[in-house]
DNA sequence: CTGAAAGCGCTAACAA
DNA sequence: TTGTTAGCGCTTTCAG
């Protein structure tokens, strides 16, 4: 036998043409259910495998799709990862994987990517995007980064009013005193978070002095640097909501160096649950996403635009957040309390 | 313009044969530089974008390689991918996904989907393999997990030096009760661990009670409750050495949570030195492996042995740890300290 | 229900 | 240096 059977081969064996055999392979109703069946059969004897290429070049589709985020080391883009890959698999699909480390350049390529037919359609997690060309026209669907104004359809979660509870809660617990650190500006995401706080300070009266609004980089020091100098204010914070998680690691480690008490002295909130939140010390009271379900909600959207069915591009897809409230948060000291 | 160009279409406005564009596109020296110009500005005016399946199909290749993850929501992975990914696309190639969740089933898939001609090699990261099948042939690289006497080239670290390392550092500090969690046994990278531990305890002369060593799944939930078992006993252990990191979070909080003070009263030792173990509280002692470096090793070999060239598959490349001493670990509280 | 035949778009022998 | 040509392996009309 030749190296690597190819239907050719098969057919020759079978007696049938090799239209036959790819049409038996593919359990085509036209073909006698004893025939599709020798064949089959035939092909495992053989141990044939179809070539995924000449397919590909034939059907003008490759049955992969491509994950896009701006850093594959990141812990949040886990859970959706898995979403992405769970669904794409369960509809047969490959996932490939882009990281773009917030190169437009890089972006650019993996819309090429797609152009090029390397993959049928792209979920991208990133904020930015190429110069356009055309680009609504093609299979996109942007998970968790709003971007505004794109076109492109999109499923996300509500980081307005997700942090806006966040914050209320602080509130509810006494805090007048609180302090926000944000993600980078002017990221849509960092700037609906802080637009939350704002909202949720607002409605119960609460000033915020200017310098009560840090600004960070979601990343675990700039937590702690944001930390640092919310803690040589005059009249220092009681209580801090942090744009993520990690931030909100960093700003906690912070406290317990300065001899705070979390939650004691300063309560803190997080935003997105990570993995480690729970065994964080102490047990991080934070905003938790669906991550998974963000992951398959987007891939599965992606696979309806490849269905070719209509989809509405306008409206999109918000799924709940939930304050996970841990042992982070609690009352202010007595010394700090003040009625308004 | 048709709807999507092809090299004959440049072919034909440029007045040459397709062999020459494609030549020229690949920037081959059999062309006047005059005549690729020509025909390089003639692409980027026709926004012309290879096919990569044709391509594909005709070179036999695919330029895309696959990755394969017992689960690819564990951070443990997160470092990897991203050294893989990055030696990846420095040398043209893609990276694919794929997730066992160990499930054999799936991890024969992915050693077709090579077979299929969906990728060109394979980075493994998972500790089974298939019923072979001539899988030796395939280009696969392992990573990390060391399946014995595969014949597969692989990369990854001294298990037992680093855990005997660790263990050591207990030691010198003074504890003589050191009990041991385990990874789901009999995985070789748990029993590598352990045996590490063994040798350490060995070497100093200190006995281990056969309930000192706890087998986990790594999970932080057998964490949790491989440390409650271990503190229900008459002589419980003044230090722990943990397989894994998330092990380690689960074991330091259940201490916590029965009031032990780490490293106070208990001394704890992880391994992996994941991403957050250093705003850990307390930040984490631990065993620090070389991941993005292990990824970008595994995946220079893969391309090595894809470009043909002759590797030694027997000898496993192996990369050296690192212990991180943080504040986990402390001499023992002085009433259990006791001379030999 | 089955077969013949025409490509998908590209690359690489072979010729010139 | 360039052109001609023959496929890569598969799917899918179109005829029978």
């Amino acid at each position: 036998m030749r190296e690597r059977p190819k239907i050719k081969d098969i057919a020759e064996r079978a007696g049938v043409s090799v239209a036959t055999v790819s049409r038996a392979l593919s359990d085509s109703a036209l073909v006698t259910a004893e025939t599709r069946q020798r064949i089959h059969d035939l092909a495992r004897e053989l141990n044939y495998r179809p070539n995924v290429s000449a397919r590909n070049l034939r059907t003008r589709r490759t049955m992969s799709v491509l994950l896009v985020v701006r850093d594959v080391g990141n812990p949040f883009y886990l859970d959706i990862l898995k979403g992405v890959e769970a669904t794409a698999r369960e509809a047969g699909y490959s996932v490939l994987m882009g990281n773009t480390e917030n190169d437009p350049a890089r972006e650019t390529e993996y819309f090429n990517m797609l152009r090029y037919g390397h993959a049928d359609g792209m979920v991208l997690m990133t904020g930015k995007l190429p110069p356009s060309g055309g680009r609504n026209q093609l299979p996109v669907v942007v998970a968790l980064e709003m971007i505004e104004g794109s076109g492109l359809p999109h499923v996300q979660v509500d980081n307005i009013a997700a942090a806006r509870g966040a914050v209320e809660h602080l509130i509810g617990l006494g805090h007048r005193r609180i302090a926000h650190i944000s993600g980078p500006v002017p990221e849509p995401m960092s700037l609906h978070r802080r637009e939350g706080y704002r909202e949720a300070m607002r409605n119960a009266g609460l000033d915020i002095p200017e310098a009560y609004e840090m600004r960070g980089d979601f990343l675990l020091e700039s937590g702690q640097e944001c930390c640092r100098s919310l803690f040589t204010l005059p009249e220092p914070p009681t209580a801090l909501f942090v744009g993520n998680d990690e931030m909100a690691y960093g700003a906690v480690h912070e406290l317990r160096r300065m001899g705070h008490d979390v939650p004691g002295d300063v309560s803190v909130v997080g935003f997105d649950d990570l993995y480690l939140s729970k065994a964080f010390y102490p047990p991080l009271t934070t905003v938790s996403q669906p991550r998974t379900e963000i992951g398959r909600t987007a891939m599965a959207m992606l696979l309806k635009i490849l269905s070719g069915a209509e989809i509405n591009r306008e409206e999109p897809i918000v799924l709940p957040t939930v304050l996970n409230i841990r042992g982070s948060t609690a009352p202010p000291a007595s010394n700090y309390c003040m009625s308004p």
